[in-house]
DNA sequence: CACAATGGCCGAATATAATTCGATGGAGCG
DNA sequence: CGCTCCATCGAATTATATTCGGCCATTGTG
């Protein structure tokens, strides 16, 4: 993990689909040796994989929210198992598993108003295991690219 | 937006380097045809962009937590300062903008529970519109791809 | 200090993939 | 029925990925 592994991981991050040579070019280093760093990089774990990011509005999933849970009992044969029925929900998009107040929080992208409400009435507080909902709208979400303190 | 162009933004959400030839093969189409789809998808803004996954761990950020943040006043002007100022924070890696009780939740990635204090009481609290904060050690987080209900 | 071993890097050669573009044919329309 | 349009196609071209033998520089060793 020196500066030339972190240099690669920013620019992978920033943009996935940057070709060797490009990558090579930019860290003044020959493709071969990019390719090595890369390759590398995904067999020691530190590059997980690659993926495409869509546009939420253009697939009809204009609005999102975080949903707080709470199960009861907060055991872990419930939580795992709310936790795989989440993540059978098509509205949801990402699930962090928490300590503290709340056990989930599920960030899901929805049509419309109309739909978070039938997700969070229909599809959640079915749940007998649920003891306690909170939904918050998200206006905005920003990502950024994990920089390597070294 | 037919089964295609589905099809693909699935499979480019599960693996953003498939190269074009092994996508086209898979669904049964011509290269040429392929790469005009995802041409279209992107110039249409359907596809974002392509982003590298990194290990967190790896990188000497083990510890990730969520961090519910409530400002005062809040104002147009306070939430943009604010979400301007975490957004350079290293340690934030995703920021969201809400609605109701808290106005923002930061999702961090920290070395470990000593880092987490620091950035919770040197970096936030520091700041003057700081009303409200509660944090979340995160145990697991789990991402999915969004899937076109087309 | 001399020397061998190791490992990272390089560049040329090869294999594979991306990209272009003219041709084709089916769908929709007059 | 014939015309136009446009998505799709495949071959040709261009660009890129990948391999691999050799070359330092660094490190360890007698």
């Amino acid at each position: 993990m020196d500066e030339l592994d972190s240099a690669l991981l920013r620019l992978l991050q920033q943009d996935g689909r940057r070709t060797n040579r490009d990558l090579a070019q930019e860290l003044r280093i020959a493709p071969s040796t990019c390719l090595e760093r890369v390759r590398s990089l995904r067999e020691r774990g530190v590059l997980l994989g690659f993926h495409a990011d869509v546009d939420l509005p253009s697939m009809g999933r204009g609005l999102q929210a975080m949903i707080a849970v709470r199960v009861r009992p907060p055991t872990r044969a419930v939580i795992e198992q709310f936790q795989a029925f989440v993540a059978r929900m098509p509205e949801v998009i990402s699930v962090f598993v928490l300590t503290g107040t709340d056990d989930f929080l599920l960030h899901v992208a929805v049509r419309d108003t109309d739909h978070l409400h039938s997700v969070v009435l229909d599809k959640l507080t079915e749940r007998k295991e649920l003891a306690d909902v909170r939904t918050s709208v998200v206006y905005d979400h920003l990502r950024k690219t994990v920089i390597d303190p070294v």
